[in-house]
DNA sequence: TTGTGTTTTATTGCCTCC
DNA sequence: GGAGGCAATAAAACACAA
């Protein structure tokens, strides 16, 4: 009898057992700040979440193995794109081929271990593995809030549990990096994340052979492709007027004022949140610049990259259609994608799906009428390429369900203002159009400050070509032209226009020529 | 519902360090 | 030699498509 209920007993604990949602929680933020915790600390943990010693233990060398597989699947995968592009990519893939080789004792066998201990807070793959925990943990949900009460470590952990891939989540209130461990910073060259590896995702063949054909004419802080801009109207940076009050310059008075001015209007307040956007992105990419990237998003999973990668074609040559409507979603409905920590979660689940649902509901209304952004402005001029109400629909219908289109989302969101649907919206809006004018103040005066700086510094061959900005711009006031003006000169301004824009613009522009 | 693929957990053996 | 860690392996649990 005693044998049999012995063997019972061991056939219990043979049998493994899943841990609860609270005690992956528990672990996984005990492993964002100790990767590899002392006896103690795995005797005390072991006690607080009721398992044994040789369960945390098993649980932190596995977990340590799959930082270290998922982050070989990256190396490996930035390492064939690599290849697939022709140009080793001076960002990103740092990491890819020696880790790729050789495996064996892991990659952190040239750091001393105890260094790698608590670069977690900086660890992406960490991140992308709990995104992939999230994928097929319920309770998510449940444990994130149920660590709401945790401190400063629980954030993180809290983070995590949302599993956002927002590259803005390590950063201080203030929107500055936290204070990098050197240990961690270490780490950190072998760890891209934000844009940088967004960007290195996205950066696939056609991208570079646009680069590549471009050559020197392709300048990420120049003019970009020889659009010709129009000269900067007379009197375009004049002192302030009131819009309504004040005459405006009109470079085709026959048009009529249009909702257009407003959404262009709003423009220059992307500036703002681009400036906010880049100082996260570009922070970010200043721990990236190193040789070696991965990148969490990346990192998710095997399984999910599998289904991410070949979504990062560029097969919807504008996937970021979608992105206004997710913003016109998000400005007017509750939250901004800006701030989602969804809308910057790549590859996940529900990003996609509300990116589904945006287009399928709101495709048509927003790309009715002329363009509106200075994206749809590039596309208007540049080349004479009309696209169509029903090619635009078609854009949106190829939505892109992928990680980078869900990225772009959350950029696209940062570069638009609201469409020109707000314009029309209700009054009952008026609360939140004054709170984009409000920062139009802000990102016009920048955008005005930069134009007039490109207009001393650089040539005006670059100036769009007029009809092209008249066909698209009611103006009502010459503050609004100088906004119109600077959005458009924002597409060759490099601290207003992102290079993930650009080269979104680029490979758009390589379809077309194709 | 089922088959397949992926992830997680547990176990074992080997290696390195002290 | 013991402790700790890594890698390989098996099996259970899970996710997802057909």
């Amino acid at each position: 009898m005693q044998s049999d209920e012995n063997k019972v007993a061991v056939e219990k604990n043979k049998k493994r057992k899943l841990k609860t949602p609270a005690q992956i929680s528990a672990l996984e933020k005990f492993y964002i700040e100790h990767k590899y915790p002392t006896e103690e600390m795995k005797l005390e943990l072991a006690e607080e979440l009721g398992l044994t010693e040789k369960q945390v233990s098993g649980w932190f060398c596995h977990r340590r193995l799959k930082d270290k597989r998922l982050l070989k699947d990256e190396a490996c995968t930035n390492g064939r794109q690599d290849i697939s592009s022709g140009v080793i990519q001076d960002r990103g893939s740092g990491l890819g081929q020696d880790s790729c080789g050789s495996t064996k004792h892991g990659d952190y066998r040239h750091l001393d271990p105890k260094e790698v201990e608590s670069r977690g807070r900086y660890s992406n793959d960490i991140l992308a593995a709990d995104m992939a925990h999230e994928r097929r943990n319920p309770y998510s949900e449940n444990v994130s809030s149920m660590d709401d009460t945790s401190s400063e470590s629980s954030s993180s952990l809290q983070d995590q549990d949302s599993y956002g891939a927002d590259p803005s989540r390590y950063l201080m209130p203030n929107g500055a990096l936290p204070p990098i461990n050197p240990k961690g910073a270490i780490k950190m060259r072998y760890k891209p994340s934000g844009y940088l590896k967004v960007k290195g995702e996205i950066e696939n063949p056609a991208i570079t052979a646009v680069k590549k054909l471009l050559g020197r004419n392709y300048r990420e802080d120049g003019p970009l492709l020889g659009i010709e801009f129009d000269p900067i109207p007379p009197g375009a940076f004049e002192s302030q007027m009131d819009p309504v009050q004040e005459p405006y310059y009109n470079a085709n008075p026959a048009l009529p004022n249009s909702p257009e001015s407003y959404a262009v209007k709003r423009q220059p307040s992307l500036s703002s949140r681009y400036d906010l956007y880049n100082t996260k992105f570009s922070s970010q990419d200043s721990h990236m610049e190193g040789p070696d990237p991965s990148d969490f998003q990346d990192n998710k999973s095997r399984h999910n990259s599998k289904q991410r990668l070949p979504l990062c074609s560029y097969t919807n040559p504008v996937p970021r259609r979608n992105s206004s409507l997710d913003l016109y979603e998000h400005s007017t409905g509750e939250a901004s994608a800006y701030n989602s920590n969804k809308n910057h979660r790549v590859g996940t689940k529900h990003g996609v799906e509300g990116m589904k649902s945006d287009s399928a509901s709101n495709h048509s209304d927003h790309y009715e009428g002329i363009a509106r952004t200075p994206t749809d402005w590039m596309m208007h001029g540049y080349d004479n390429v009309n696209l169509t109400n029903v090619q635009r629909s078609e854009y949106v219908k190829s939505k892109p369900s992928n990680s980078i289109s869900n990225a772009c989302v959350s950029m696209e969101t940062k570069d638009r203002g609201p469409t020109a649907r707000m314009e029309k919206k209700s009054s009952g809006d008026r609360k939140a159009r004054r709170q984009y004018d409000d920062s139009d103040e802000l990102g016009m005066l920048s955008n005005e400050i930069m134009f007039a700086q490109r207009g001393v510094d650089l040539p005006l061959q670059h100036n769009v070509k007029q009809d092209s900005v008249a066909e698209m711009q009611p103006r009502k006031s010459q503050r609004c032209m100088s906004v119109h003006c600077a959005c458009v000169s924002s597409f060759w301004c490099p601290t207003l226009i992102d290079n993930f824009l650009v080269d979104y613009l680029l490979a758009f522009i390589f379809m077309i020529e194709l």
